[in-house]
Parts: structure tokens; C-alpha cells; sequence
DNA sequence: AAACTACATTATAATAATTCTAAACTATTG
DNA sequence: CAATAGTTTAGAATTATTATAATGTAGTTT
């Protein structure tokens, strides 16, 4: 298992003891072609099904927010009723599906650069993100 | 009180019945001159110091709740740990200062208009909005 | 203005999401 | 391969929110 190395590496880099519940989740989180959406309950769905063991929420959280804090992963607040992770964890911008409540990645080349006329004073401006709530255009369609 | 007859004429347009709790919630939100951001929480504390009596947990989020969806309050979701809410329910842009967790509009002439040049078929776009995190600039000041 | 009725308010219980705790366990180091 | 420092776990605690059911009250009817 080449891959397994490359994260135990990983965590490695990031101070974590590379145990075998956190392999198993930088394998479902990292080795995606694509980056993805998911929630805590998402991801302990996911381990679950894909381990013979069980996997302890605690277990879950403490991990994902130790990514978290060291940048390996991304929370988005959009639902106040849902925690949303992104293992795309540069700034960038999203649509939200309020019908589905998906949410959907833009690409950089889909919103132009946003320019920002205010300054405030003694501040600087960690990020610039867009959301763009949709749904579906029935009426129109008639 | 002419202004408490407006809180009257106003809720009964929602279709909310004027009692006093009510009133003193419409009092408290929707008669200063600036709009502005709260928490549930900050809304039951403002109204256990104005009122001699005490007003319960769930009134204030079942009123909260009918003035949302009704369009005289708007949810902002931007920390999974705190639900906002704005007594400006336009669409419109945030700061949001990461040291204070302080919640700043933008004015309309601060950010220009966002170009969406993406289309998701069978879906229209229902709101554009930008968050711009801001901190405090000390790397800088030395 | 008394009485009625539908809706509100309240305290409390229930639920859900998250965090804490302390005991058992395991990866690493020497 | 034993010591130890960090990890996992189940379950308890905490927090935010929603549901419930008894009591209260605004607005209408008489």
C-alpha cells in the first residue's frame, strides 16, 4: 500500500500519530481525484461502511478539527443546522442548492475577481468568498 | 405610544398577534435608526433588562422564527457555533471580523456588482452574497 | 363588559449536535 | 520490549434548538 505511506507522511507533517483510524480517513478525504462536500455525519457513514471496526464520533470530530486547524481541511457555513467540510481548502466560492441542499464548488473562472472599495482600518482581509443560493426555476417553466 | 400602533399594524400584517412580549420585540428591533445584527441569545437578554417581566427561551425563537419567514428578519449563517440574524433582510454583504466575531454590512457602493457567469440548468439564482473576512493587521505594524 | 375561542406563552421535557472525561489502548522511543 | 506520551472509546455533560401540554390572554361575540 504505497498510498497509505504518502498519508502517514501526512500526518506525520501535521503532528498526529498516524493511527489506523486516521489512515482510513485521509484515504476517504484525500484520495479523491475531485475535492468534495461532506458533513461529520457524512464521513462516519462512510468509515462505517468501509471499516470492519467501528470508528467513534469523538473520534471523528477530534480528527477533522485537528485537520482543520492545520489547514487540511475547510469548514463552510451556509445551513445553521449543518457543519459542511471541504477538502478543497483554498478560498473559493460556492452555490448552494436550497431545494437539495448541495453544495456545489465554483471554478475560479465563473465569478470575476471581486474588488473591495472599503478598507477598514487596522484590518486586513483574510478572504473574499461568494455564495450563490439556487433552486429550481419552476416558475418559469410554465 | 404612536410608535407601539405601528408594531401592532405590523405584526397583524404578518398575521401575528399583537401581545405585549411581541411588541416589545418589534420595539426593540425594528425602531432604531441604523439595522444591526444579534443573536438569539443577545435578543432574550435585551429583552430580560427592559421588561419587568421575564419573557421565555421559546417565545423569542418562535417569534424570531415567524418574522424570518415572513421576510421581517434574515438568517446569516457565517460561524457554525453562533446563528445571526439582521434586521436588514435585503441581500446584501458582510464583513465578518474573525478577533471580535463581529458582523459589519457592507454598503452597497463597496463591493461592485458580481458577475455570475456559470448557468446550472433548470436553476435561477435566488442571492449573491460576498463574505469578506477580516482581522486584526499586526504582522505588519512592527 | 362577560364569556367564549383561538392562538400565545410558559416551564419543562425532548432532541440533536458537539465537547468533555476518564479509563483502556497503541504507536513510538530508547 | 518496556515505558510513556499521545489516542481511542463509550458514555456523560453541555449547548442550542424544538416540541409539548397546561395555563393565560387578545379579540370577538353576545
Amino acid at each position: 500500500m504505497p498510498k497509505n505511506c504518502n498519508f502517514i507522511e501526512k500526518l506525520r507533517e501535521v503532528g498526529l500519530r498516524p493511527t489506523k483510524q486516521r489512515i482510513k480517513m485521509c484515504e476517504l478525504l484525500y484520495s479523491r481525484e475531485k475535492t468534495f462536500h461532506f458533513t461529520i455525519n457524512d464521513l462516519v457513514k462512510m468509515i462505517s461502511e468501509q471499516m470492519n471496526e467501528k470508528i467513534s464520533l469523538a473520534t471523528v470530530y477530534n480528527t477533522v478539527h485537528a485537520f482543520e486547524k492545520k489547514g487540511y481541511l475547510k469548514e463552510i457555513s451556509i445551513d445553521s443546522h449543518k457543519s459542511y467540510f471541504d477538502t478543497n481548502t483554498s478560498a473559493h466560492h460556492h452555490f448552494f442548492d436550497e431545494d437539495t441542499h448541495e453544495l456545489i464548488d465554483c471554478e475560479e473562472s465563473d465569478i470575476d475577481k471581486i474588488n473591495i472599495r472599503k478598507n477598514i482600518t487596522g484590518k486586513k482581509i483574510n478572504s473574499v468568498e461568494v455564495l450563490v443560493r439556487i433552486a429550481s426555476d419552476n416558475q418559469n417553466q410554465k
